[in-house]
DNA sequence: CGCCAGGTGCTGA
DNA sequence: TCAGCACATGGC
């Protein structure tokens, strides 16, 4: 087992956050994958533990826990109005996931139009069907299985999974990857809006999906992904008018900054959280926020 | 059973 | 540019 230092860090939101659907809690410990590698993590204070199958470094897990970003710096520059404020003060320690691009690509094309719990499941399927078997001590699992493989399966038997009508659109993004039409890696390294463009010419990527895959999977901190909650949540900032989810885009970008995805990030839990448990009276914060919002 | 889900592509004004 | 609509599926 290995252990490293990790201040301003929150294992559970990160995992919990909708950013990534693979990770299962047992019991102190969360099990999963790391690329191709199964690993089990546990956080205590500021400690984080890991094993994994085979040679995974301290570096590999600090990049894909985002551990070398500096947070208290960075949420000094996305806490801008009460309403993000109130997310960080309840979440300080989440971070947005370095993950893999093709992973993160092919999981958000199937999380359009759907709902998590599903997502997981059709994943996971994907994974079994597809995907290599692994394991780490007690914990079988299957590594999710690259674009060359995705590319060659029929679209029928994608289907067969579940993906209804994202299948074709899975089977065309692998051939993309995997015929290096749409070169993935080097989107870590363009600015964001080449790196959105190039995620869009995939057939079923659009606004949403392509803000998603460039943020958790390219490491594009402006990205700024509006789904329905995001959608309710920039409401607020117009006074609960009706807005396009353009409108609302363009503002977010402007009013949080070159790390726009994490003020999202951050909003998206904490509404999800709020509908989870929801405070005891909330009148006078709700008070406080609508105030804020309407002198933005 | 009806509504909803980390939307997208297409169409017509 | 923008609203309106179809699209598969299953969780709740």
């Amino acid at each position: 087992m290995i252990t490293l230092h990790a201040p301003d860090f929150r294992l559970d939101a990160c995992l919990t956050s909708g950013q990534t659907f693979r990770w299962m809690a047992h019991g102190d410990w969360w099990h999963g994958l790391i690329g191709r590698h199964v690993v089990r993590v546990r956080q205590e204070g500021e400690m984080l533990s890991y094993e994994a199958s085979e040679a995974l470094s301290a570096e590999q897990v600090r990049a894909y826990f985002a551990l070398d970003v500096d947070l208290p710096g960075l949420l000094r520059q996305i806490d801008v109005d009460m309403q993000v404020h109130a997310a960080i003060q309840r979440f300080r320690g989440l971070r947005v996931l370095r993950q893999d691009a093709w992973e993160t690509l092919a999981s958000f094309i199937c999380a359009s139009f759907n709902n998590i719990t599903r997502i997981e499941g059709m994943i996971e399927r994907l994974c079994q069907a597809c995907g290599d078997p692994a394991a780490l001590a007690g914990f079988r699992t299957f590594i999710f299985p690259d674009a060359e493989t995705l590319a060659g399966v029929p679209e029928r038997r994608l289907r067969a999974l579940g993906l209804g009508y994202r299948a074709p659109y899975l089977r065309a993004a692998a051939r993309r990857v995997a015929d290096g039409r749409l070169p993935l890696a080097h989107l870590r390294e363009v600015d964001y809006p080449t790196a959105k463009r190039a995620l869009l010419a995939c057939e079923g990527v659009g606004d949403k999906v392509a803000d998603c895959v460039a943020l958790f999977g390219c490491a594009q901190d402006a990205a700024f992904p509006i789904d329905v909650w995001m959608e309710r949540v920039l409401r607020y900032y117009f006074r609960h008018r009706k807005i396009t989810r353009a409108v609302a885009h363009d503002y977010a970008q402007r009013h949080f900054g070159p790390y726009a995805g994490w003020a999202q990030q951050y909003l998206y839990h904490d509404v999800r959280h709020q509908r989870a448990t929801p405070p005891p009276t909330g009148r006078h914060a709700s008070r406080a926020m609508t105030r804020e919002a309407i002198t933005i």
